[in-house]
DNA sequence: CTTGACTCTATAGCAACTATAACCCCGATC
DNA sequence: GATCGGGGTTATAGTTGCTATAGAGTCAAG
């Protein structure tokens, strides 16, 4: 069995599919069962079979989550693809909400990185007793 | 009733406890179950009672909390500030992990925010035929 | 005909809570 | 004493996006 059988081509079992989109086949199920992806056809056998039609929708997907969306998110996206006549902003609004969600991340995370590096430095005790950062974890400031 | 009823004062029930703190009742029992608080002693009626003791333990795991860390990594924090005479080397490692963790993070959504830019600004399109957000996401680029 | 890789389903687990249901308790009021 | 509101109690299920496991069937090659 030659896993680098060349390019596997149409139709593609889970296996296959997982190989050319990079997702993997339990996730694949999983997708069908979230109805990101539909029922797939199958083989007599109840093998599921794919064609480049999901290929590409997985692939889509694939994207979107690496951009962090959610699925939730990727199946209006998905919905949304299929409309080529429909108006594009609900597109833009989906990609703006999550740069704004990104970035706020990145701010809340920055400020977690600079407290870190407060207490990281902080620490020039040998024992605990002595150590800054379960003081400054035990001080009872706020609240 | 004044639920500014000055400072309530101890044994505190678990709802005092909550706003002493900051965190729900509901996290609480969710902390004892989870080992990071001891099982609290009780009222005759089953009404769970705490000290300052719990107040200031819970203090401690809701600004490792804030840190970011992970249940587990409190939970060791918790257990070394106990042995004061221990060297606090594994303190400052869970800390050092975490600024890893956290600047990785940083990393990984800033890539993801420059990505997001960039497709928010290549949508110039009235609808999803054109749309470059859709077409970008739907490219056979890699795989 | 047996192996080994692959596929199928269903179920449970992860983190760290949150929500729900269904009940009990307590102090205050009528 | 009945009742009411706002506590508290438990157990269980849901969240997100998978991942792991168990137990079985399928398929092509040797």
């Amino acid at each position: 069995m030659n896993r680098a059988c060349a390019t596997s081509s149409e139709p593609y079992t889970i296996g296959q599919l997982a190989r050319l989109t990079g997702v993997k086949a339990v996730t694949i199920r999983y997708y069908e069962k979230a109805d990101l992806l539909p029922a797939a056809r199958r083989t007599a056998s109840g093998y599921r079979l794919y064609s480049s039609v999901e290929r590409d929708r997985l692939r889509f997907i694939r994207r979107c989550r690496h951009l962090g969306l959610g699925l939730d998110d990727v199946k209006a996206l998905l919905r949304l693809s299929d409309e080529r006549e429909a108006p594009c902003h609900q597109v833009d609004a989906i990609i703006h909400q999550q740069r704004e969600h990104v970035r706020d991340r990145i701010r809340d995370l920055q400020a977690l990185e600079q407290e870190l590096d407060r207490l990281e430095g902080a620490c020039r005790a040998e024992t605990i007793g002595e150590c800054k950062i379960i003081e400054s974890l035990s001080r009872p400031t706020e609240r």
